[in-house]
DNA sequence: ATGAAAGCGCTAACAA
DNA sequence: TTGTTAGCGCTTTCAT
């Protein structure tokens, strides 16, 4: 009673086929009631469950989903693993990890180990596409959804928030609180969440005829946003932003600190500062961050609706979701009067 | 081109037998040169690399590590996910992630979801043993280790930091600050850092004379330490503690975000405040947190040194080991004159 | 409704 | 050194 019992060890307790116990414990066959008894009866026996590994050999389905990850540092994708190992662990899948960062092999490395593994499908998250990527995936033809990645394919599929409106609407803000020096501090610039949040942010800015008035690198990384920030105010106070806007908050809190400890700062008075991801730690009091929601909940929904229906129903077309998420306000930024109330 | 290809096509292609193609991607079996290059030629050719399930089947070693996590909520979760990731994927090993939420079953089931995938190894992090659970893993015949979880079997590993020691120094600490209204937010009952914690901060304050003047329990969660925390001082001013132990960082931030923005008092004048953990957000300027530091890089060394071990030279004596911290001095509390420099 | 038999892709004796 | 062969535990025809 020490090791795993196999199907034919409880087709014997049971004095049926082996075939009989497979038929019980795997999908939708024709099993007598009986049958069915005596079977169940033997394998609570002998504690047998059935070897997802063999089964996977056979069928072809492996029931594991690769999970590529590269970025950990932003508190964001802390919630989206947990809900995504959640969402799928109850739909039948599981998540095996693969870190693409420097340490550990760079991403074309870890695709090849993830499909020894012959997972069902992929999710990519904070990882950028290349076309050589892109081709091993079309490759391999194992479904592939981006998680938080937007790109040009139009044959992959990607969920990600609406970050073209995201940055719309904090120019908006910006504006219509009466900003005049906007100033911006970016996210890596290889992201596509960088380039279509500043897309956005400019777009607004020049539509009501405001100009970006600063910009500096944070490459979504807490120390280079310092940098970034320590950077963007070494000049005269006239000189200076009167409101940043922030490629993620997890660099925003980066800011925020050196604003307020180093250079001694009031927010929203001397700064409108705003972030983007919502993040727990952006409403703690500590920090209290304008910044502009992802919804989470349903970003992981729509990704894992579509790798499960791109599985399960070999649906070839690719989606590519956009959600659109609130600004949140509080009070690291200055409300436009009209708004209040 | 489209598919995966087997050792078998490998060998016709390279025209020679499927069990060489096996033999060169094999271990060390002997090949001569000629052989290894005919079948790497081949290989390329066809994309070939082994079928990770199928060597698992034959040889019985998945290369799969099952991670199980209860709770995700505390950042030091993040990095040592990572780390351990990382370290494992190092090895040549992967980790499978299965989360013991309520929401996504219990820990019993999850257990059984492992078991099914032949894991080599399970790690549980923030994850009590129940004794049925030990049970499991001891029948099942796999190696497992407990990540920051003690537990009283002398026959299962476990890889914790020194949390009776760390409480002890969070004691002194306060002691030698002259404090002598210690109080003390807890985590969840049932874990074995609390209590080690508890243990620990009470035997020091015993040795010094001084008694605990109050207690709350925050469950390792952040709403219910903010209303500890307001349990703790909703009581006239001298009555209050002039020193709070919080029983880990992520804790300790809604305590301070209480005492300083609904109750208007000062760090560390008014009460000094000690976590525990050391999380990145600790050294941010925003918290600037006196707490005890877990040398999260030597626990998942360990960790993985131990488990390794287990699973490949079948190591059967199980190590538990208490892992020494620093206590971190920040601003967030009094640090006695002795002390300084 | 049940059983017998053929493999999924690989590894590891065993033979040559 | 290389090829042949027998499975690992399961699913799935194909008979019955």
């Amino acid at each position: 009673m020490g090791k795993k019992a196999t199907s034919r060890e409880v087709a014997e307790r049971a004095g049926v086929s082996q075939s009989a116990v497979s038929r019980v414990f795997g999908n939708g066959a024709a099993v007598s009631r009986e049958m069915d008894a005596k079977v169940r009866w033997a394998a609570a026996e002998l504690g047998y469950r059935p070897n997802v590994l063999a089964r996977a050999m056979k069928s072809g389905d492996s029931r594991i989903i690769g999970l590529v990850v590269a970025y950990l540092e932003n508190y964001f994708y802390n919630e989206a693993f947990e809900k995504l190992s959640i969402a799928l662990q109850t739909r039948g899948y599981h998540v095996m990890m693969f870190m693409a960062s420097q340490t550990a092999g760079n991403v074309d490395t870890v695709m090849e180990e993830i499909l020894d593994y012959q997972v069902d499908g992929i999710i990519l998250a904070s990882v950028e596409l290349s076309s050589k990527l892109a081709e091993q995936c079309k490759l391999a033809d194992v479904p592939v959804v981006l998680f938080n990645r937007g790109q040009d394919r139009s044959d992959i599929s990607s969920v990600t928030s609406d970050n073209r409106a995201g940055g719309r609407k904090v120019a908006e803000l910006f504006v219509r609180a009466g900003m005049t020096r906007p100033g911006y501090i970016a996210g890596w610039e290889e992201a596509s969440t960088q380039r279509d949040r500043e897309k956005g942010f400019r777009e607004g800015l020049n539509a009501a005829g405001v100009s970006l008035f600063a910009r500096e690198v944070g490459n979504y990384d807490f120390k280079t946003a310092q940098e970034a920030a320590r950077r963007l105010f070494a000049v005269p106070p006239h000189e200076r932003p009167d409101s940043v806007f922030v490629a993620n908050d997890h660099m925003a809190f980066a800011v925020m600190d050196v604003l307020r400890y180093e250079l001694d700062l009031r927010l929203p008075n001397d700064v409108s500062l705003v972030g983007y991801d919502d993040v727990p730690l952006a409403s703690w009091a500590a920090y209290d961050l304008t910044t502009v929601r992802q919804r989470i909940v349903t970003m992981v929904d729509e990704t894992v609706t579509i790798l499960i229906d791109q599985i399960e129903q070999s649906e070839r077309s690719a989606r590519r979701i956009h959600i659109d998420g609130p600004l949140i306000l509080r009070s690291s930024a200055k409300v436009p009067d009209a708004w209040k109330n």
